[in-house]
RNA sequence: GCCCGGGUGGCGGAAUGGUAUACGCGCAACACUUAAAAUGUUGUGAGCGCAAGCUCAUGUGGGUUCGACUCCCACCUCGGGCACCA
């Protein structure tokens, strides 16, 4: 009989569902293992990508429940973001309903890869249950002083008179009209992560993760250790705080340079002779729009502040002082030390505005040092040279003694900048502030909670830059929860990162009315043991999760500092052509189809197969034929298989457990499945299979195949059924054990090489000693040739594989 | 520019110091068939040879080693990330 996928799937499908075999018992984990994968964006179709991630993913789940963990692998929705309003706006259909619609139709499709989700655990980002809580951890980073709001750039369409997300500007133009987008200075909230910075980055190293992730991360974080030194003003109390990783250049110091943004150029406008130019520059800088940034070919430009001067701290040199806007306001203290001769941008804004270029360090201490004109910097350590007492010492050395004789102290400064988490958006959360003519700045009462989203017809910020939000008086209008009088609200909305930094501990307890989550459960169940989804969100999405993770560790509402004790990253599928998939291309491989055709368990096999997890690469639409020929070759094995277990099959059965299990554990998919088709080719070659043999091969494949097992073990009479209740399904089975004996037994090919070429294979017992082997190689007639009677000189014996002769 | 990660048959890939090319796709021949499809069997890196076999081959060039896809040095090339961070 022919493999019927279409009905066995549909008939298990619908028996897991029922008998809920996936939902584990939350109360009391004896070995708990929470599997989780990245909770997409509901766009309305679940792509080949989803499945890839979480396809094999599952698999890995499926032989951890198998091997007898509780595991937990929850599924839900990021349903918060500008795709939504897109939508609404092109279809007049309002986003709420565009998106509970597209979930409806994605989690059917969900469904269809036969993934083994607690589906009654879903979480759906956009509805008060949950964005409630958002706000209310809003209140909680509030209340410590970790959110706060600031003028900060926004992307503005000057044509279009509105605000635009990061995804709106292409290419530094509006994505509507074309026009070249600006920075627009607005009020705006922010997360202060950068508190956390040097957790952020010690943690790191306990992880699991991929290295490539974690040296993002770092590099994101951006630590840097240097020096603070003060530079004073002449014929001012004014100071200039510099922040430098190469104090011991400061006898190199030339001139100094602030960013155009900086405060103290204000201050020192009465002394400027050349205001005019001043400010005329820093007009410049402000207004320079992205498109500039891009364009920019590294020319240098800036200004001298005329008729002010700063001192050397190190030897009362009197500098010129420049503000140019290589110097980045938000980075150190927003103001340098510039030393020409060793640092490249400083070298080429000295070669620009002519300014002198001082060499104070040198490879090597020679006697008579006269210093030739620099043709480019010299960036590396050295000796001190032209710096009084200081001459001669190493200059890694001389960076604390430098620091220290002109009072400065050393810091550790980040790269990192705070989260930018305002959006001039509507579908998103809305941020729980109101702001009151006689109090001023409130949070909301928690009690209040949640401040829903109005209903709304115009999805467009207003020309002031505000949010849609602000157009809805009965919105906007409130009582102030202080003095309760008139009051307005905060239009603005979060981030929708803001959704998925915690989503994985509501998934405990998705329907809690009362708390967030539960402190006990979260304890019984987190962190996440295994965390899978794609590599772009290795920076942003992954730091924030774990700066909420701090601070709710802080704040003692959970007891654990890390998230995601392990990750992995599935990588990307392309299309036939090798180009990455996309509707115009028209080269998009869609999942619904295959099913139909294949099957979901073909559909999920070739996903393991076609390449190493990680790599992801071009999908073979042959290929898929593989996996499906060895399904029905399995199908048709299941009549080879009698009470007779043969011998000779047991070494390569026990091979295979080992292989299948390590490879699963190490999301080595792709060679996991090869050993189980490695296998079957050998069953195929026997009379009859044993029951036994059988059945354990259909463990090892059930986390790949969970269908066809579940059919074929139910055929074996295995799976009890009755209309309403699942007993002894295959996937709450026991996981096979391999008995090392076994490995160590048999038969070998004995690889013998004669001055490193392989002359010879000889079949050996395994567990054969150096010299057994070595009689058995010099009885070999082709060894014999090999060694043209010349005498062995070294013999080199790797057990159980090979014999090296060195003559 | 800087920092990572790759480059292996016609194709996807396997092998992390020990038989290079597992497994699969494709291709070829054969069997079954009136025929085709499906299925099955066998073969399949290149060159030389009737053959046993020999030589060459993991981006290129060098090195370490009895032995290198694997380790080291230099270069070429593709992909990813960051980008005036003092």
């Amino acid at each position: 009989m022919k493999y019927n996928f279409k009905t066995i799937e549909k008939k298990w499908r619908e028996t897991w569902k029922k008998s809920k075999i996936y939902e584990p018992k939350l109360g009391n984990p004896k070995k708990k293992l929470y599997h989780l994968v990245m909770f997409p964006y509901p766009s309305g179709d679940l792509h080949i990508g989803h499945w890839y991630n979480f396809v094999p993913s599952d698999a890995y789940a499926r032989m951890k429940r198998m091997q007898g963990y509780d595991v937990l692998s929850p599924f839900g929705y990021d349903a918060f973001g500008l795709p939504a309003e897109n939508a609404a706006i092109k279809r007049g259909i309002h986003p709420k309903i565009w998106t509970m619609k597209n979930i409806k139709t994605m989690t059917k499709q969900v469904e269809a890869t036969g993934n083994s989700y607690a589906w009654n655990q879903m979480v759906i980002t956009c509805l008060p249950e949950y964005y409630k809580w958002n706000q209310w951890i809003f209140l909680q980073l509030y209340k410590k002083g970790l959110a706060y709001k600031t003028k900060a750039p926004a992307n503005w369409c000057p044509s279009c008179k509105t605000v635009l997300a990061n995804e709106q500007v292409v290419e530094g133009k509006c994505e509507r009209c074309d026009t070249v987008v600006v920075k627009k200075d607005i009020e705006q909230w922010l997360f202060k992560i950068t508190k956390f910075a040097d957790r952020l980055l010690k943690d790191l190293k306990d992880l699991d993760w991929p290295e490539k992730t974690k040296l993002m991360q770092r590099n994101w974080i951006g630590e840097s250790k240097g020096a603070e030194l003060e530079f004073g003003i002449v014929d001012s109390e004014e100071k200039i705080k510099v922040f430098t990783t190469r104090p011991d250049t400061l006898f190199g110091v030339t001139y100094a340079v602030l960013a155009p943004e900086h405060a103290l150029v204000e201050g020192l406008k009465e002394k400027i002779t050349n205001w005019k130019e001043v400010e005329k520059y820093r007009e410049k800088s402000k207004n320079r729009s992205e498109q500039d940034r891009l364009d920019e070919t590294k020319e240098k430009t800036g200004v001298e502040l005329k008729g002010v001067r700063a001192v050397n701290p190190a030897n009362q040199e009197r500098i010129s002082i420049w503000i140019a806007d290589y110097v980045l306001a938000t980075y150190g203290t927003g103001a340098i030390m510039a030393v020409p001769a060793h640092d490249e941008r400083d070298f080429e804004f000295a070669k620009k505005f002519d300014l002198p270029v001082k060499q104070v360090i040198i490879e090597e201490e020679v006697s008579n040092n006269k210093s030739a004109l620099l043709e480019s910097p010299f960036l590396e350590s050295g000796v001190i040279t032209n710096s009084t007492k200081f001459n001669g010492t190493q200059s890694e050395e001389a960076k604390q003694a430098i620091t220290k004789f002109v009072g400065g102290k050393f810091v550790t400064r980040y790269r990192l900048r705070d989260w930018l988490i305002s959006r001039q958006r509507y579908w998103g959360t809305p941020i729980p502030i109101v702001y009151c003519k006689e109090c001023g700045m409130l949070p909301v009462l928690e009690k209040e909670l949640p401040i829903a989203l109005p209903p709304l017809k115009d999805f467009k910020p207003a020309e002031d830059g505000r949010s849609p939000l602000a157009r809805n008086k009965k919105f906007l209008k409130t009582k102030c929860p202080q003095c309760s009088g008139p009051a307005e609200r905060e239009t603005d909305t979060m981030d929708t990162f803001v959704d998925s930094s915690w989503y994985f501990l509501r998934y405990l307890d998705p329907k809690n009315s009362k708390k967030a989550f539960d402190k006990e459960k979260a304890k019984k169940w987190l962190p996440v043991d295994m965390y899978v989804g794609g590599a772009e969100h290795t920076v942003l999405h992954l730091l924030y999760a774990r700066f909420f993770t701090k601070f709710f560790f802080d704040e003692g509402m959970i007891e654990f500092e890390e998230p995601f004790t392990a990750l992995r990253h599935q990588g990307t599928i392309l299309g036939p052509d090798g180009q990455k998939m996309s509707k115009s291309k028209g080269n998009v491989v869609d999942p619904d189809g295959l099913v139909a055709e294949f099957g979901a368990d073909t559909v999920r096999l070739y996903l393991c197969f076609m390449s190493e997890y990680s790599q992801g690469g071009p999908w073979n639409p042959k290929g898929i034929l593989g996996v499906a020929r060895f399904l029905e070759r399995i199908w048709k094995a299941k009549e080879k298989v009698g009470k007779k277990d043969s011998n000779e099959i047991t070494p390569l059965l026990h091979k295979t457990i080992k292989k299948v299990t390590d490879d699963i554990q190490n999301f080595k998919f792709n060679t996991a499945v090869s050993s189980l088709m490695i296998l079957l080719n050998e069953l195929e070659k026997q009379e009859s299979i044993g029951k036994d043999t059988f059945e354990t091969f259909l463990k090892l494949l059930a986390p790949f195949a969970p269908f066809m097992t579940e059919e074929l073990w139910y055929e074996l009479g295995n799976t009890k059924l009755t209309s309403t209740k699942l007993g002894g399904s295959i996937h709450i089975a026991k996981w096979p054990s391999y008995n090392p004996k076994f490995l160590e037994e048999g038969e070998f090919d004995l690889v013998i090489q004669v001055n490193g070429k392989v002359r010879s294979k000889i079949k050996a017992e395994k567990g054969i000693t150096e010299d057994e082997a070595k009689n058995l190689a010099l009885a070999d007639e082709k060894v014999k040739t090999a060694l043209g009677g010349k005498s062995v000189k070294k013999v080199i014996y790797i057990k159980d594989r090979l014999l090296s002769l060195v003559v």
